[in-house]
Parts: structure tokens; C-alpha cells; sequence
DNA sequence: CAGCATCCAACTGGATACTG
DNA sequence: CAGTATCCAGTTGGATGCTG
């Protein structure tokens, strides 16, 4: 297994395209709210401080379509619409978990990383030398 | 748990950037070949076809900076140098995999959605309605 | 409230050329 | 081979204004 030439295409593909649209800056953060719990379109808006309306309405239209949140229309006046997390969507939940519990542990070795390549890069360093 | 709040400041600050970076299009495809061997910068390029070296390179220096990557420059003419994944970097190889499997099993479903929603587009639908 | 349309600045990513 | 440097087109994303 380890030792295979590695098939990219695997990834390349229709795969890698779903990848991306699910790992996006936003998209990511959007389902893990709507995780936690339904949320209208401005209570989303301002739980993620700092995206604009536009790339929102981007972002929900691309999971809508995804089939991993879903679009429901309240009946009030004025109008109003909550974003749910789907069943399907919902199955991402783990996987995403896993991925900020990654970070959580090894943000600190990631800083302390940076902080030598940093240093080293000022020295000269570029990279290890072996036979 | 569920009904928390939700604080995103979790996500949102050093974290979020820290997956931003981890969970770029190349960077992701980069460490998964270099989980299953050593390669060096144009094997790289020839495997992961559609990479131009200007981003391969860029996507090696970031990878390299956050300690996942390590460079080593084999003594020989003319040069060569080898990207080796670091113990560091395997520690992700476990959540990817549990993403690839993810597209894996839910592709099909995710474009059946698709077909759906663009589906139900045309015919000028805009979301569930309910109470 | 929930969006769409438009304009524009910033950044990204590709092509090309050159170096040790 | 393993890059760096430069230029440029295309895309992204923010700001603003308007609609039902």
C-alpha cells in the first residue's frame, strides 16, 4: 500500500472538486454552525463576523445544491428563512470535528515551526543536507 | 452541547487560518502522495499534473514553514532534493483519508442532489415552505 | 429581513524567461 | 534539476445601492 506509485486520479477528480467546494473558507465554518443549530440568513451573517452578504449567499446557494443544507422559507411577515443542517450534511460533521480537533492539538507545533523556519530562513538555511 | 451558542472565535482566529493553509487545493493532494513516498520537486509536479511550478513551490514552502514538510537536499550533480513528510505531517494523513473516504461514499448522492436542485431551478423553485 | 446587481480593487494563478 | 522573477489575464471578494 505504502509503497504503490499512488493514484491521483482518485483525487483529481469529480472528488477533488467536491473537496473544494466543502473545505472552503466559508462553507466549512457555515455547516459547523448550522451543526449546532438552525440559523436565519442575518443570524448567520453575524455569527461569521467578517463575511459580506455576497459571498454568503454564495456560500449557502453552493451547500443548498450540495444537498447539505437545506432552505426553508418561514411564513411571517416580513419574511424570514432558516438555513438547516441535512442528513447528509450532518454525516460531514465528524469528519470536520476531527479536522479543528487536529488543529487544536498541534497549533502550538505549527507555531513553534514557523517560528524556526522563520529564524532559519533569515540565516540562510535551505534545508537539510543527506547523502 | 447542541444548544450552545456556539462561540466561532474557535474557528475563526489562528485555527481557521491554520486550516486554510492545511486545507488548500494543493496542499492536501501534496501531503497525501508525500504520506506514501519521498519525492522530489519535478516528480511532484509530474504527478500532480495541472500544477504550474510557480504554485508547487509556494504550496512546498508553506507545507515546509508549518513543519509538515521537510526538504532535504540529496548530494549529488546535478542537485537533487527529496520532500519527505514529517512525523508532524502524518499525524493529518488520518483525518484526509477520513475526508477522501467521505467524497468517497457520498459522491454519488451529492451529484444526485445537484442534479435536483438545478433541476427544480429551472422550474423556479426557492426553498421549502413551512410553518 | 433576505437577498440580487453592479462596480472595482486586490489577489491568484498561468505563461515565460532566466539562474545556479 | 530545482527553482526564482516578472508580467499579465482572470477570478475573487468587498462596498454600495436597490427590491419585494
Amino acid at each position: 500500500m505504502r509503497s504503490d506509485p499512488f493514484d491521483p486520479s482518485a483525487i483529481v477528480g469529480p472528488h477533488r472538486e467536491l473537496l473544494d467546494q466543502l473545505l472552503d473558507k466559508w462553507g466549512q465554518l457555515i455547516l459547523t454552525v448550522l451543526c449546532h443549530e438552525p440559523r436565519r440568513f442575518n443570524e448567520l451573517k453575524r455569527t461569521l463576523d467578517g463575511i459580506t452578504q455576497k459571498s454568503l449567499a454564495q456560500a449557502l446557494r453552493r451547500l443548498e445544491r450540495n444537498g447539505l443544507v437545506e432552505r426553508c422559507v418561514l411564513q411571517q411577515r416580513p419574511i424570514a428563512v432558516e438555513y438547516r443542517i441535512t442528513p447528509l450534511g450532518r454525516t460531514l460533521e465528524e469528519p470536520f470535528l476531527a479536522l479543528c480537533a487536529w488543529t487544536a492539538d498541534h497549533l502550538d507545533e505549527v507555531e513553534d515551526r514557523r517560528a524556526a523556519y522563520d529564524e532559519a530562513e533569515d540565516d540562510g538555511y535551505e534545508g537539510a543536507f543527506v547523502a
